[in-house]
DNA sequence: TAAGTTACTCGTACACCGTAAGGGGGACGA
DNA sequence: TCGTCCCCCTTACGGTGTACGAGTAACTTA
């Protein structure tokens, strides 16, 4: 009871409303995509509903479970993979999904650490990573932590690329890459030389890399069931 | 000049000074550590300095840049390998740190989203990070890919671990498994039964699995300039 | 039709926040 | 002695989340 996914909303009685949920959720959800959880306040969003800020209230308990419902909410766009797929391009697929919502939610993936994902949509997406990897022939406990590596992995990579290139913080312009080059480069040859590599500069080939690199390990554990 | 690395604190003339730039950073520290962000503020701060609110204004330009100072402290906390290290004990213990960090700072891989990590805490980390691969043999490149792919996923792995456990989130309990459980039994069951098998709470297992497992594939880059 | 209940919206108010603007005092060099 | 700096503080402004309770309209029941 603790949770917003433990109590449903109030239910309806059938007339039509100005104000729900869904329609609040959704609001947020592009305020956010636009500018940022920083601009987000429960008075503006009431303002570019047309209601008064309180009347959020009888909606959504707080602040804090309404940015809950919307990082869930985000989860609801994952692309599922089709049902017949075999279990690596079902797992690829996934992740690359799973990149494009970081991607297309900036301000998402940063908060993504704000609340376990124990909503619908998420544990949607975590079940039907669990079942491609079961489908391959892996044990639970491995497919379990094939699935926890995998995501780890682009989640903690879609963190780093978020930040670095600055997106989704209005106002504040990535950061100058030349004069972190000269600040650091006595310190640090190996970071400096890192950072004026033209070839790292593709954000792509780095995730491409690392996906494969992971997805190598889980094809290991597959083939050894053969 | 809009980040806080590129504009040194204002030189000190000499005197004994009751507030300094580093005061401030180390006990809100220690007040994140205890509390969370959530209930950091600059007034809570100052009294707990016993200053005046706007006094801390003069060492620190805002509240955001202050938590961008915090941020990097954290770093410094990083073991670096000792100098005579194999590539393999060299990274395996400085991710093993770094993963440490997060459990001791939650609020800090929580937010870590925040900002670029581009402070000279955590420049130093990565650069001690390419240089063990460089050491190993690894070309620029593939030794920067590979360290990408390491960190990525320890810190993905990190947040997902803070936020299952709900540490550091004050009057906020973690989820109750058991409700969960119940919430998605018909829809989700492969969640569920991930839910329900005991030796996938063993939170150490699960780690050193994924590491182990990306490991593997940067051992086998290496393993290939033979 | 009348009375009561439920579902929803809103106005007011409170405690708190980050910080802009500027004043004051003490140590210092001239 | 008189500036000039460094550092700290007071005051004040425009926000914030949300507790509390009043208001309204539709539906249920008698």
């Amino acid at each position: 009871m603790d949770s917003v996914w433990f109590s449903k909303p109030r239910p309806s009685s059938g007339q039509p409303l100005g104000l729900s949920r869904e329609a609040i959720v959704r609001k947020a959800l592009e305020m956010l995509d636009e500018h940022g959880l920083a601009k987000l306040s429960m008075r503006k969003l009431a303002a570019e509903l047309g209601a008064a800020p309180m009347s959020l209230y009888w909606h959504v308990p707080t602040k804090d479970a309404l940015l809950e419902l919307c990082l869930d909410e985000v989860y609801g766009d994952f692309a599922l993979p089709e049902p017949g797929a075999d279990w690596e391009t079902a797992l690829r697929g996934m992740m690359h999904s799973l990149r494009h919502l970081a991607l297309k939610h900036p301000w998402w993936v940063r908060n993504i650490g704000e609340f376990a994902t124990i909503g619908p949509n998420a544990v949607a997406m975590a079940d039907a990573m669990l079942a491609s990897m079961r489908v391959a022939g892996l044990s639970l406990v491995e497919a379990s932590r094939s699935v926890s590596t995998v995501s780890s992995y682009v989640v903690g990579f879609a963190i780093a690329e978020v930040n670095y290139s600055g997106s989704g913080k209005m106002d504040v312009a990535p950061p100058d890459m030349s004069k972190i080059a000269e600040l650091y480069r006595d310190k640090h040859p190996h970071y400096v030389e890192m950072l004026n590599e033209p070839s790292l500069w593709s954000v792509e080939g780095l995730f491409e890399f690392g996906l494969d690199s992971v997805i190598d390990g889980i094809r290991a554990r597959v083939a050894a069931l053969r």
